[in-house]
RNA sequence: GCGGAAGUAGCUCAAUUGGUAGAGCGAUAGCCUUCCAAGCUAUAGGUUGCGGGUUCGACCCUCGUCUUCCGCUCCA
């Protein structure tokens, strides 16, 4: 058997991979303990692209927003937190393989589909006693007896048609850890799998103190962690990861028209960024989960196909009623704008959901694989050449400048340090005068540093310096002056 | 988790039938002073992913393990 020869695509992934981890952008965790299987380290301009990438997000959430705020709510919630979301229930599932046909299902959908078939033959009861059964054994994790169950029903793989099953594992996708010193008084807590909780339970502490009124939206920024079976694609699925989330309260009844509404604004802002169009695309949920009535992906082209990249949900009330129900709180919110309907206030209601969650690890992904570009050039003699270049859109480079003295000698460096210590107040900066100056040209392509200032001798004569652009490669002589605010102006 | 493949310097790769690792690029320091990686000098950097086994001797054979990639699978 030959090996597989890679696609261009998959080439290139490899490629962008190499990159991240040659300029300092992403780590494989711990490394040098042979790292720790899908999870990664963000380097020194991986972690400034982190962070432009975070900040625009929330730059275009609370403040661009006049009715969304923000919060920080803890990764540690109580353990109730997760019985009310239904992750406790819904996170875990017994699966089993099939030896044979190496196929893993669901037992639960195993069993269910037999109780389909089942009653589809006309024994209706049958599938009920069944469906019965399984319930009273998944409530007792009792993965032997749910084994046996399959194999007194016969059921069988519908790919290799045996019944040959490995033993029945619990995946449980929520990690937990001990809240407490001292083991035996401890409780099992466990890390978030979502960020939206914490919001949903500081509803109406933020509600009552930012005094908000309907709609609103509270956004959030922070890690989350999942037990995946498989977590693979780079930084694409991690098990710990960070999520952008805005949950916007809205008065029942009126969710769709948020939904649509977030569905074009999110789209916008990733092509407001500069993100092409035509490598995104819309993808509704036809399945839907427990708590939605509608959702969708905005799913982005990354090398190795169209992934989802950001969720919207409407989450209808289900999080805030169950969190109603499970802490005996009361968690509605009273309307005083008046139904013209009625012409009384709307009063109280628990409000419905529409989620925006974007994975701050796929939108880094996105971006950088994006970026990324082996570029040929014609040199002015006709020569060709290559270069690897990141176009990051200047709002979010991890550099926005680097300042360059041609020579190290002739008083250069001090007029390249002035400037600099002018400008990195402002926005980040980089000196280098080491080697020549096209190396050096290269060395910020690769970083995706859009604007590169040379000092020259003639920036002595007339105080103008050459300013040369990351995409175009082309330069413009212009007054040390202005270096700033064309800066400023791109990245504003 | 299952099946397949692969791990040698930061990167790309070498190293006859098994004989105790080299190069280019890159990096660092210096020289040179030149607007798109190409000059000169020097330096650093590897228990060959890790751990056993076979052997006089293992990068090479073998077993295990870890990691990564591909295909399934899973994914609020």
């Amino acid at each position: 058997m030959s090996k597989p020869a890679l696609t261009p695509q998959e080439n290139n992934f490899q490629a962008i991979i190499s990159h991240a981890k040659e300029y300092g952008f992403v780590f494989p965790s711990s490394e040098i303990y042979d790292g720790l299987s899908a999870v990664y380290d963000y380097g020194p301009y991986g972690s400034e692209l982190k962070k432009n990438i975070r900040d625009y997000w929330w730059h275009s959430m609370t403040q661009m927003h006049e009715n969304i705020v923000g919060i920080d709510a803890a990764i540690f919630m109580h353990p109730t937190t997760w019985k009310a979301s239904g992750h406790v229930d819904n996170f875990s599932d017994p699966m089993i393989d099939n030896k044979d046909s190496q196929k893993r299902y669901r037992v639960d959908h195993l069993i269910e589909a037999k109780a389909d078939s089942l009653r589809a033959a006309g024994a209706a009861a049958e599938a009920d006693a069944l469906l019965a059964q399984m319930d009273q054994l998944l409530a007792a994790e009792n993965f032997e007896g749910l084994k046996n169950l399959l194999t007194e029903q016969k059921i069988t793989c519908s790919v290799s048609g045996t019944s040959n099953w490995t033993d029945i594992r619990q995946f449980n996708l929520m990690f937990d850890t001990q809240l407490g010193s001292v083991a035996e008084d401890a409780n099992t807590i466990y890390l978030r799998p979502e960020t939206a909780q914490g919001i949903f339970v500081n509803f109406l502490n933020v509600q009552k103190t930012a005094r908000m009124k309907v709609p609103f939206g509270i956004a959030q920024t922070g890690k989350a962690f999942r037990n995946e079976i498989v977590a693979r694609q780079f930084i694409f699925r991690m098990r710990e990861f960070e999520q952008m989330e805005m949950q916007f309260f809205v008065r029942p009844g009126t969710q769709m028209k948020w939904y649509e509404y977030w569905k074009e604004a999110r789209l916008k802002w990733h092509t407001d960024l500069g993100m092409p169009a035509n490598k995104y695309r819309y993808h509704d949920h036809v399945k839907l989960a427990h708590y939605a009535d509608a959702a969708l992906d905005i799913e982005f082209e990354f090398p190795f196909g169209f992934k989802e990249l950001e969720g919207i949900h409407s989450r209808t009330d289900f999080d805030l009623t169950r969190h109603q129900e499970f802490s005996k709180k009361k968690q509605q919110y009273f309307d005083n704008d008046i139904d013209e309907a009625t012409g009384k206030p709307y009063g109280n209601y628990i409000p419905y959901v529409v989620e925006t969650s974007i994975g701050l690890d796929r939108m880094f992904l996105a971006v950088l694989s994006n970026a990324y570009e082996e570029e040929k050039i014609t040199k002015e003699d006709g020569s060709t050449d290559e270069r690897v270049v990141l176009h990051i859109p200047a709002k979010i480079a991890p550099v926005k400048l680097a300042i360059l003295p041609l020579v190290k000698k002739d008083g250069l460096p001090e007029i390249a340090r002035e400037l600099m210590d002018s400008c990195k107040g402002q926005f980040k900066c980089f000196y280098e005068e080491k080697d020549a100056i096209g190396k050096r040209y290269r060395r910020q392509d690769a970083i995706g540093t859009p604007f590169c200032v040379t000092i020259d001798h003639q920036t002595k004569e007339d105080q103008t310096v050459t300013i040369r652009y990351r995409d175009a490669m082309t330069q413009e002589r212009v007054h040390i002056s202005k270096v700033k605010e064309i800066v400023l102006g791109a990245i504003a």
